[in-house]
Formats: structure tokens, sequence, C-alpha cells
DNA sequence: GATCGAAGAATCGTTGAACAATTCGACAAT
DNA sequence: ATTGTCGAATTGTTCAACGATTCTTCGATC
């Protein structure tokens, strides 16, 4: 027999409901740039594109914009999130918080081995000549960061924070010689992270995002 | 004519919408421990005990689940999240990461006197006995430091990580001597931060972090 | 011709009712 | 003690409606 309630390890075996499903579709738009910063969204016009009702639209819509990907204006509609002065710098801050945090905290060995294989990942692609395949990449590499911390919270931050990037930069940094910089650079960190000068990957990390920074805040309108 | 769109400063009057109200009405009920983890919230119920519509009750849930307050179990309702094995951990881990950034990152003067006077607020309950306002004292504390980074983002993390504890822990730290030690703690941390002393003042925050994180897993459950 | 205001259309916020799907509790059968 | 079944309760979702708010259009006015 199985004990009454092994308590935490619930597999729930749910499907997703309607809404969230809704709310996944949206956040595909969103990260592929079908919808752009500005744009309206209907409650009408989704619930009738996607097959459902208006108030689950509105559920969705209110995960959305809990992650900040849409704002509500009351009695006007939901937008498409927009880059706001200061947007730029307060996504850096977060990051710096977490990512910085997270690699001075250093992790089990297999976290670490997964940023390892972000870093392939991130060579492969270049490699292959692939900017998507890089970008997204770079991403799984924070990500895997953020990840030694081996805390759900974190993890759920950094996967909004990333969202919201993606939202603004979709196409903006495909430019060749970025990443080849983001390359090296993530090698390097990955190295200190491997030989444990966790201070020393921190300071990488730390330079990488201020300069990673300013290379937004020039691209984008200051 | 008033300029066509001055973009940022767009300041709503909007009242607060019913869903909003319903979702800051419970906030208040979790916080004040009226509702206790674990606790199932029926739909209906708290619907027509609010006099409002299911649906709008549903919003509101949706929102509370955002900040982790609620747990929604597919088919089954919604619960008063409870602490899970690791919860306690994982939101030192949070604290740590969004305190400690900001505090070493400094922070204008108006902030840095907007810690001193939580210092002080703390000071003032302590003299008054009052252990209710020395707990509110302690999170005007931390959120000021946080406060510090001038990050939308992360003060609205810090404020979802706040509810959280208060949720937990609201009657658990009514112990009068965890809180002088905080006192002093908190003047130590204040002082460095004034001084300038930054990286010192962060590892004092840090370690006070690591303590308090202690003190919690040896009250509650391991 | 530009400004203002008012009528009308569109959309949102919220409600209330409905119904299928799922879970829960109890009770009977094996 | 396990299994199965039935009924009650609750959730997930839809639909239709209506007041409130915003947007648009279109004249009327200066």
């Amino acid at each position: 027999m199985a004990p009454p309630q092994t308590g935490s390890a619930r597999v729930r075996i749910a499907v997703p409901s309607v809404a969230e499903r809704v709310a996944e579709e949206l956040r595909y738009q969103l990260a592929e740039g079908m919808l752009l910063p500005g744009a309206r969204l209907t409650e009408a016009t989704i619930a009738e594109d996607l097959g459902v009702s208006r108030n689950t639209v509105r559920e969705a819509f209110a995960e959305l914009a809990s992650e900040r990907l849409v704002v509500r204006q009351p009695n006007r509609g939901v937008f498409v999130a927009t880059l706001e002065a200061g947007d730029i710098h307060d996504l850096y801050t977060v990051r710096r918080a977490i990512e910085v945090s997270s690699i001075r905290g250093g992790g089990s060995a297999e976290r670490v081995a997964a940023v390892r294989a972000a870093v392939d990942e991130g060579k492969r692609a270049a490699a292959a000549d692939d900017n998507d395949a890089l970008g997204s990449a770079n991403q799984h590499f924070h990500g895997a960061i953020v990840a030694l911390a081996e805390s759900k919270r974190l993890d759920t931050i950094m996967r909004h924070v990333l969202a919201e990037m993606r939202l603004y930069f979709h196409k903006a940094t495909s430019d060749a010689h970025f990443y080849s910089a983001w390359l090296e650079e993530n090698e390097a960190i990955c190295a200190a992270l491997e030989a444990g000068e966790l201070e020393r990957a921190g300071e990488l990390l730390l330079g990488y995002l201020n300069r990673s920074e300013e290379q937004q805040l020039t691209v984008h309108g200051e």
C-alpha cells in the first residue's frame, strides 16, 4: 500500500485548463512577435478566434498581466506591454540581483553541468550559423545560472523576466557579432563556475549584464 | 489641448475594479490570519459573502494564485497556500538575492532616509511594547532596503514575498527577544548603509537573513 | 476652418444562469 | 478491507444580458 499521503510529490495529471491554454497560446504569439508591443487585444476578437468564451479570455489576460506581458487599462482594454522609460534598466536590475546571487551560491554538479550544456548549445548554434538557436541558447544559459539556486520562485521570476525581454527584443538583436561576444563571455563565466571561483564568476556575469544593458539602451531609444 | 499623449505619467483615477477589491479583501484576511493555510476557499461562498459574482471571485483568485497566496487544484478548488518542504529556504533565497543586491547598490539620500525611518519606527514600536507594530516596522525596513534599487519589479517581488511570509508567520514570531535582536541588527545595517560601507552592509544583511532563516526553520517543522 | 459638444457605436466590467465534468462522501456488495 | 456505485457538491466554461466608459462620427457654433 502507498503511504496515506506522501505529501508533496502529488503528481497531478491535470490537463491544463482552457484558460491556461489560451494564455499559453498568447504567450507564444507574444514571444514570436506576432503581437507587437502596443497592440490591442480585444476580448471578443480573441475569444472568437480561439473558440472560447470571453470570460475565459479574461482569465488568461489576468495571468499575462501578472507577468507584465500585457497591460490592462480599465475600461479600455488590454494592450501588449510597451517599453516605458526605465524598463530596460529595471529588467537588468532584476537580472543582476537574481543571476549574480545565484551564481555566487554555486550549485550541484548537475546544475553546473546544465550551465556547461547551455554554453555548448550556444557554440553549436554559432557553428551552424543559426541566430534563433543562438538566442535560445543564451536564454538557456542564463536560465541555467538561476537554476543553480534551486529555487522555484527565482526560476519563475527569471522565466517572467526572460519572457518580457523576448517580447521587447525579439528581432532587435539579430546582430551577428553581438552573439560572438556573448559566447566567449559565457565560456569564461562557466569556466570560473566550474573551477569554483564563484566570486570571479559573479563579477564576470555582472560585467556582462552591465554591458548588455548598455547595448540595449543604445539600441532602443535610450 | 493637452499634449497628445504625455506617455508614461498617465495618472489613472481608476476606481479599483470589483475583482481587485475582492482580491484586496482576501489579501487582508490572509495577512490577518483569518484564513489559515490549507483552508478551502469556495467560490460560491465567497461570492455570496462579498456580494459579488462567482466570475469576479474567480478573477480575484487568479490574482492571488499568481502571488502564491492561494493554490489552485484543478476541479477541486482553491486553498490557502501551505508551507511545503523547502518553501522557507526558497523564500529566503529570494530575499537574499534581492535585498543584498539592493543594499550593495546603495541608493539616493531619500531612499536611505526611508531605511533610517523604518529603523526608528521599529525603535518606537519596541519602546511602546507594540509587537504588531514591531513586525510591521521590520517589514518596512526590508521593503525600504529593496526600494533603494528603485525598481518597480523588485518592489513588487518583495511585496509578494513579504505577503507570503505574513501568511505563514503571522503569529508564530510573537517572541519578544526575537525582535530586540532585530533592532540592533537593523541599526547596524542602516549605519553601514549611511556610512557608504555598502559591502559591509550587504554582509550584515546577509548574515541577518541566514540567521532569520534558521530561526524560522527551527520554529516551523524543520 | 477649427473647436466644441452631443448622439451613436464599440468595448469593457460585472452579473446571473446554465450545464457538463470532476471530485467527494456515503453506502452497499464482494 | 477493497471495490463499486450513486448522489451531492463544486468547479470549469459558456452564454446572454446590461450599465458604464471610451472612442468615433458628425454637425453646430464661433
